[in-house]
DNA sequence: CCGATGTAGTTTATTTATGTAATTTCCATT
DNA sequence: AATGGAAATTACATAAATAAACTACATCGG
């Protein structure tokens, strides 16, 4: 599975080759982004496996734990967690069942819908978050806090030219 | 659709004050790729759609564009472009159906087939190739030469750490 | 050389996840 | 009270991951 980058590149270098507009540089950002993400994603999903969650799952959970009231809507974590509001109902009433989120009415509003994790969901939390640090170290083990940094400055600022 | 990700920033300091050994910075830096990739693999579905095809038929098609000899294997077109074996042959079905590649055994090992673009394949890459060079454009626009520089070299020292 | 065993390449079948569209319920405004 | 829009869910369609099956090459001990 060690699917390096250099052949990629080849490729657009040839790209370019056969159509001299293709700009080189976009393109290789773009195609890293995508393969860091799949190595991301993959590696988070089997240090969740073992909890019983996936990638999604979990995003949810972080979501509402870093939420100081404490309470969401479907609607705030499909926005927090970018996903569709199909997939929350989905994926909450997963989480649900699982008895680590709590759902009810809201009384002011009553189309909404509350989320809350129990008790059990935080302690679940609390449980993965070890390896989940451990995981985030070793994703970024090779960059230094500077390079870090750098990175996160310059991932920012694409993401500003993106939201346009 | 603009989500910012500044409420997803709160919710990492949040985070980190319930459970100071979780790292703030590279937690940040993950939930920008994937805040990113999202971004940009909707924006490529939506140039794509047109042309009648998604995100990974694109990767695929691009992939045998780039490669000097014109034939790729399956298992090349998996490597090449992160996908499991069992979605290529999905994949290039779909895109045999489309008249876009074209499919042949091998003659050195019968185990393994050979993918080719067919010149109606090649001509639709060239038909879209401007639209996307437009979309990378835009999707770094954002960054200066030397901004593009940094980044693919600090991308680059991340994943040489994610493929260990 | 020959057959047994292992392994590579591809496909098929099954399950799981995700996206899309339409439905339902409710609030806000006039 | 009538219309329009927001929030959540449902039902349906599509895509993707997993695991098993199948075919063909490789190689090793007899």
């Amino acid at each position: 599975m060690n699917s390096s980058f250099a052949p990629t590149e080849r490729r657009l270098a040839v790209t370019c080759e056969r159509h001299p507009a293709f700009p080189r540089e976009p393109a290789v950002l773009v195609r890293l982004i995508k393969h860091i993400y799949k190595v991301v994603h993959d590696d988070a999903n089997a240090v969740l496996k073992p909890f019983g969650l996936n990638h999604p799952e979990y995003n949810l959970l972080m979501m509402m734990y870093g939420t100081p009231s404490g309470e969401m809507t479907p609607s705030d974590l499909a926005d927090a967690a970018g996903e569709k509001s199909a997939n929350i109902t989905r994926l909450t009433n997963q989480l649900c069942e699982k008895g680590l989120i709590h759902r009810k009415g809201s009384n002011d509003d009553r189309r909404k819908v509350v989320l809350t994790l129990t008790p059990g969901g935080e302690a679940l939390i609390e449980s993965f978050l070890p390896e989940i640090c451990g995981l985030l170290g070793r994703q970024t083990g090779k960059l230094g806090a500077d390079d870090q940094r750098q990175l996160e400055r310059l991932l920012k600022k694409m993401l500003d030219g993106l939201t346009d």
